[in-house]
RNA sequence: GGGCCCAUAGCUCAGCUAGGUAGAGCAUCUGGCUUUUAACCAGAGGGUCAGGGGUUCGAAUCCCCUUGGGCCCGCCA
């Protein structure tokens, strides 16, 4: 069984499936997983014909914890604030709606539409008030569990709180020193002494704490996480005993994930740049393949995702899957992943991609590649087949193989052939020169005729054209490739290798 | 120090949470197609399932150990 599915058979009734981040930079592919994870889990669950909703948490009254490699020297006065009261590196918009929002639209785009929830509006509207309260009498017990789970020791003065300072606005740096009528009394390194109200956004549970709180009072029952949280004694552990011994809430049903690798470089981090930033992966790959990365396998399991050659292959493999469900050969787990990984297009109006990459190589005019792909007698909507030319020619850009590229050669520049070889050049040159034709069919014709009258093998021929035209030895269909180029360009050229003999 | 994941064909991996004759795609090779969308069709070769032990009539699959690779925690979130 598809393992969302397999996952969502063992529960029962109503669900909310929760994830967040705290949007501290850049937010990257790896970061993908964990909401995607909530949406397959989150989908799955209404597959197995339970009722589910799905919730995304934004912590943007988290602080900023340090000055990270993107940000300027200037933000040193920033750390400890929370991340929406920062200003965004450039523009207008607050330090954590820069980084939330394009990423809220990079879900659309790949079909993950959960409600968003600020955590700073949760303590703007007092919604987490109740629960602080609690947290604050209770704090002996969270204080033991803490201790117990997590072999760290706190301080005897400790308080489950953090007060935001009124003065300097950070809020880790203000020392809770007492609790009443709702409000926190606290001391500030800044030298500030004041209060905060916790039925208001002036301070914060720290985050072993603050996420079973939110679990409670939004009514979590499934959430994933990354394996930072997992580890033995980590905030899943302590949060599941705060939550049902302290908030007296069940913990919700856990799924641990791994993290993406980049192939050859290692896990992604924003901090040290391997990373490839979400939005950057909808440049070059389809919003279904994005999906199908994480889908295809178990959270369980660490993806090592290559984005050239290996991004490749795992389109063909998507289109082979499509093609195989039309036909009705395609077994259960494969059509759940399909149906997991739909965004609401019809795949029929989608142009095979490999194919597109070559395209794009051959013609710089976005016009004539549509033609071409056009010419298997589909209808492709205009917009997708310019989101997905568009896609292609950034993959070959950025992300392709030295062998899935090519570059056509200079009229002049040198190529190794055998004489045998030259001689199919000068056959074709010469076929080509007398005809005033210059359409694929034509051109095709044309070097079979070439290579048939040198007495070479069909393929040693072909490799000869292509090593005079590329340099390589395989390419693009000929036909289409020539007729593709100017006439006198590549006539000049099959002239000068013909007479270049060694 | 603690925890987790991974190891199956040359490559990428499926199969493991129902224990029952080791699989797919790519690559390679053979044949076909008036040689191609870097195709397609038919077929072939290729594996002591990392190693060792255990449970079992039977183990890639379950348990233990070892080795190798990777990640996370032991600040904060």
């Amino acid at each position: 069984m598809y393992w969302g599915r397999s996952f969502a058979s063992k529960l029962t009734g109503k669900h909310k499936v929760s994830t967040g981040i705290s949007p501290s930079g850049y937010i990257h592919f790896g970061n993908v997983r964990e909401v995607m994870t909530g949406d397959i889990i989150h989908k799955s669950i209404q597959m197995e014909g339970m009722e589910s909703s799905f919730i995304y948490l934004c912590d943007d009254i988290d602080p900023l914890r340090k000055v990270y490699p993107f940000l300027p020297e200037s933000y040193e006065k920033h750390v400890g604030k929370p991340l929406r009261d920062i200003p965004a590196p450039e523009g207008n918009l607050s330090y954590s709606e820069f980084f939330i929002q394009p990423f809220i639209e990079t879900m659309k785009k790949l079909n993950i539409s959960p409600e968003i929830i600020r955590t700073g509006e949760l303590y703007r509207d007092g919604k987490l008030g109740d629960l602080i309260e609690e947290s604050i009498k209770k704090k002996d017990q969270i204080r033991q569990i803490l201790e117990q789970f997590s072999g760290r020791e706190l301080e005897n003065d400790w308080y489950p709180y953090n007060p935001r300072c009124s003065q300097c606005g950070r809020i880790n740096s203000a020392k809770a020193t007492g609790f009443s009528n709702g409000k926190v009394s606290y001391q500030c390194t800044c030298g500030f002494n004041g209060e905060s109200d916790i039925y208001k956004d002036e301070g914060k549970l720290p985050w072993r704490i603050e996420w079973p709180a939110k679990w409670k009072i939004l009514g979590v029952t499934v959430e994933p996480f990354g394996k930072d949280h997992g580890t033995q004694g980590g905030s899943y552990d302590t949060g599941k005993a705060i939550s049902e011994t302290v908030f007296n809430y069940p913990a919700p049903a856990p799924m641990m994930f791994e993290r993406i690798l980049l192939k050859g470089k290692g896990a992604m981090h924003s901090s040290t740049g391997i990373n490839i930033p979400a939005s950057e992966m909808l440049k070059f790959s389809p919003p279904e393949i994005i999906r199908y990365v994480i889908a295809r396998v178990p959270p369980t399991r660490y993806i090592d995702f290559d984005p050239g050659s290996g991004f490749l292959n795992l389109v063909d493999e998507y289109e082979r899957l499509h093609r195989l469900k039309k036909e009705g050969k395609l077994d259960e787990d494969k059509s759940t992943i399909l149906e997991i990984c739909e965004t609401g297009r019809d795949q029929e109006q989608i142009p095979d991609f490999r194919h597109l990459t070559t395209l794009v190589q051959i013609y710089s005019d976005d016009k004539r590649v549509s033609e071409i792909i056009s010419s298997d007698g589909k209808t492709y909507s205009p917009d997708i087949l310019h989101e997905r030319i568009e896609m292609a020619r950034d993959w070959i850009k950025n992300h392709a193989p030295e062998d899935s590229k090519f570059r056509i050669l200079g009229i002049k520049e040198k190529t190794n052939l055998t004489e045998e070889q030259r001689k199919v050049i000068c056959e074709l040159h010469r076929v080509l020169d007398s005809k005033t034709e210059w359409t694929p069919e034509s051109i095709h014709e044309s070097s079979r005729v070439a290579i048939e009258s040198s007495g070479l093998e069909p393929s040693a021929g072909f490799v000869a054209i292509y090593m005079t035209i590329i340099g390589k030895e395989r390419g693009p269909r000929l036909g289409y490739f020539l007729a593709g180029m100017d006439r006198n360009t590549v006539l000049s050229r099959l002239e000068f290798i013909c007479g270049d003999s060694p």
